[in-house]
DNA sequence: ACCTGAACACCGTTCAAGT
DNA sequence: ACCTGAACACCGTTCAAGT
């Protein structure tokens, strides 16, 4: 009889790796950025301090300076994470063939960096103050170049173009009426337009006009219409440019 | 014969107010963000504590409790104050006669702003984390929409054209390329970049083709001019949406 | 080599006390 | 009423010491 033990697989022990295993994993750079990216990600960034993020480690936070040399370069490191996630996704095969028609392959380029960057939204914030060069940043803005040189576009035109995309793409617009507490923010924020009809005529004018279902609110900017509509005005603006060659 | 002293204007002492003028001019709310403001101008936002605040004002740190709330309400402040210059600045009047032309009245009162934020530039980035509703940011898209109505747009276009044109007017693009020493790390980054012509091939294409005075060198952005091309992209499209109805 | 405890120099903020 | 000193609970980071 063969020993039943060891060859037996329990639901408990599923197939046991042919390595030891070590029982905790040894704290390297990438837990380090992984683990602050899920903290902020999770709690915001105000959560981030290197104490926390030791702690989420379950080690103490001098242990952190091993792995990364202080607390701007775990900022560094996050949003080269993000970035990373951006350039994988945006990269990845089987988009529309962009050979023809530059402006639906730039589309649903942006729009698809945008989807990661919603996942992280403080990695807009923290790229912006980032002062290092960055290199999935680079990259990404390699292939999107590459898109408008495809596309038919010069040189000059085209570092145009980088400059214009790359705050829509990857610097947010700052959402004026976004209130605190989505449920009342806005309506005190209409309550108190209201009291100054006369001092802001053009503005309630326009709520009264604009304002569908919710009325008396201000959550009714559609961010993602916005994006669009402004990103749909840039690139036609653009192939206006191009094609006047 | 008159007396000479008190009636004779010394160089050092001039012309003596005629009420008692107190030593120290007491503590206001109104000091405090002032002396916030020029501290942030002069030495970034990183200086722009409660305490270095407190000895700016020659007094002790839990002074400034009594005057405002808390660092929240100072950033609050601080940004008030500074799009109060910019209302007051592109509020002028004697600007160009906004009657028939909408598109150069746009592009005037933008670039004035623009001006305003290039004196705080630590002000966009601190409105972008501010959560409260912010009186003068209000007023400045309300005389906004005020040009664009004159100017013949639908309430809706006006709306969208608000988004398009708050995200350019008021939060600015970051500089992807600005170094840290303006001198050594344009030089840094070229020289990394001239060792990936393979991994980042248009990027190379665009610099050599680009690039005009200082070969070599990253330096070769100029902001005022991209800041006005994306703008003028901007307004043409809005222009085209307004005309199609 | 990798991790740690104690310590330092800072934060924002509270509180009880001064005038 | 306005201002203050001492104190509290946090930061990021350094350093000498542990294994």
């Amino acid at each position: 009889m063969a020993p039943p033990a060891r060859d037996t697989p329990t639901p408990t022990a599923r197939t046991e790796a042919p390595t030891t295993s070590p029982p905790r994993a040894p704290l390297t750079r990438e837990r380090v950025l992984s683990a602050a990216v899920a903290l902020a990600d999770d709690e915001g960034l105000w959560a981030l301090t290197m104490r926390r993020l030791a702690q989420e480690l379950g080690v103490e936070a001098m242990s952190l300076y091993h792995h990364v040399a202080n607390k701007e370069a775990v900022l560094d490191g996050i949003v080269e994470v993000v970035l990373d996630e951006v350039n994988a996704t945006v990269g990845a095969p089987g988009g529309p063939a962009a050979a023809d028609a530059w402006q639906p392959a730039m589309r649903h380029r942006i729009l698809t960096a945008r989807t990661v960057l919603l996942r992280h939204r403080w990695a807009p914030r923290v790229l912006e103050t980032r002062t290092t060069t960055n290199l999935p940043a680079i990259a990404y803005f390699d292939g999107t170049l590459g898109v408008l040189r495809t596309g038919g576009f010069s040189w000059d035109l085209a570092h145009h173009a980088l400059h214009v995309l790359g705050s829509r793409a990857l610097g947010f617009t700052q959402e004026l009426f976004e209130p605190d507490d989505p449920d009342s923010g806005g309506d005190e924020a209409a309550a108190m337009l209201e009291q100054m009809a006369d001092r802001f005529p053009n503005l309630v004018g326009m709520l009264a006009e604009v304002v569908h279902d919710d009325v008396g609110t201000l959550g009714w900017c559609d961010d993602q219409f916005e994006f669009e509509f402004a990103l749909d005005l840039l690139l036609d603006g653009l192939e206006a440019r191009r094609a006047a060659g």
